[in-house]
DNA sequence: CGCGGATTTGACGCTATTCAAGCCCCGTGG
DNA sequence: CCACGGGGCTTGAATAGCGTCAAATCCGCG
């Protein structure tokens, strides 16, 4: 699991007060003696290779991720074998929050690409939360976030033209890579056309052929899965969202 | 449901300890002591009115409710006006989540009959939870069946036919109403078609075709807002799920 | 260099939407 | 008590948008 870069990723491990996430993160607004109780409890975990599981739907809920860099999807097989995905993860984004009201994670998280995570032992984490009321506020927040972020994927694919779907896609992507510090307009998927089909409940045909609508409007620009937002303006507008907004 | 009135909703509200839907809610598996100081936060909300509104999003976050009786509609509104329907909440589900991200409520919830809830102020339920282990936990599981929830209404309306759509939305409700202690072959629909049908990503119309074509199949029986499963393994079938099955 | 998976592109058909009209149910007021 | 009105629901017909199937091309990787 450790695999070759493990100098770099101890350095990087090495503490949340010096993490770039952090404000996005659980250590947000904690005291600096805080921030180090909540170190201690933290774990590295990865790097993950591309298409390796962090873990499967019925495993055992033990800790909650939280992506450092690269990106997972999450995903559900229904009982057909037919594949639903339920979000992608990127960094900064909390990752396993469905394994909380059993127990038993509910769905499949693997690797899209060469991935590192923070793993929060949950028991751990709960008994420290209790003591630290900023932490249990920060994750509550975290909690809110994602809950969030679910409802925004509904607003994607309920009632929205196919065009809507995939440029509201791409718009959050932009919105998300942003707020964890990355670029807004050159974007790097990780994911496949058929992922992404999934995920907006289209066919991948279709995806593929509005990345190139899109594209002939002069709106993006794609070369296979590095895309660049040349008219970010535009790109809203065919969302149906005002530029800058949230969902 | 829950006999004929308000003296029985009174005596029913006077404490965790006597609700019949303790178990789904936050007070299982508490020990009787801790109940009581749980009851004590407890405030008792309503009866709100058919489309009366629990919040507005935009509102400031206070508190968290759970549902008794009756049942609301949670739904947000894109900038050009229209309207996803996020969720209904029925007896013992959990509403007001997404507003813990932010402090502010990111839907509209609104009572879709006379509905009864318990509202539970988050600032002292967070102290109280602080201080008793068994109320953390259970609150944790009430947000992951919350997200949950979220994770299978994805599946509903993620690459599935509309006649899929509506025999699992339907399969759903009856075992959300089942787990609740009603009778899980007789609905009386809160909701409208075209909440359904915005619920669901389809337009009413369709809605309205599929509950007639399952109809005609002897599925079920529709008259107005009461429904009847006539057939619940063929209902099953028709969602595309094995009978009794989660999503 | 050549294989296999991912992506693109085209042609065609079906499903679900849209638009339009009529109906039913229920509450309201005469 | 019945007539009226209106919103919700149903039904029909025509259309468009997206999915399906099929084939070609691209690209990364061994």
């Amino acid at each position: 699991m450790t695999g070759s870069g493990v100098i770099d990723l101890t350095r990087l491990r090495r503490s949340c007060a010096r993490c770039s996430l952090r404000t996005l993160c659980l250590p947000a607004s904690l005291a600096p003696g805080d921030i180090d109780r909540l170190d201690r409890l933290v774990q590295s975990r990865g790097p993950l290779e591309r298409r390796e599981f962090l873990f499967h739907a019925g495993a055992e809920f033990e800790a909650l991720y939280v992506v450092r860099t690269g990106s997972l999807r999450t995903s559900c097989t229904t009982e057909e074998g037919d594949i639903q995905v339920l979000g992608f993860h990127l960094p900064g984004e909390l990752v396993g929050l469905e394994g909380l009201g059993t127990d038993v994670h509910q769905c499949d998280a693997v690797a899209l690409e060469r991935t590192t995570l923070c793993a929060m032992p949950f028991r751990d984490l709960q008994r420290v939360a209790a003591e630290i009321p900023g932490l249990q506020r920060q994750m509550y927040r975290l909690i809110g976030r994602d809950t969030v972020g679910d409802q925004d994927h509904l607003v994607e694919i309920g009632r929205r033209s196919a065009r809507e779907r995939v440029a509201l896609f791409l718009h959050n992507l932009s919105t998300r890579y942003s707020g964890a510090g990355y670029d807004r307009t050159r974007l790097q998927l990780s994911m496949s056309r058929e992922d992404i089909a999934n995920y907006l409940g289209l066919a991948h045909e279709t995806v593929s052929r509005l990345l190139r609508t899109l594209s002939d409007e002069g709106t993006i620009e794609v070369k296979g899965r590095s895309l660049e937002i040349q008219e970010p303006g535009r790109l809203a507008a065919s969302a149906g969202v005002a530029e800058g907004g949230r969902s």
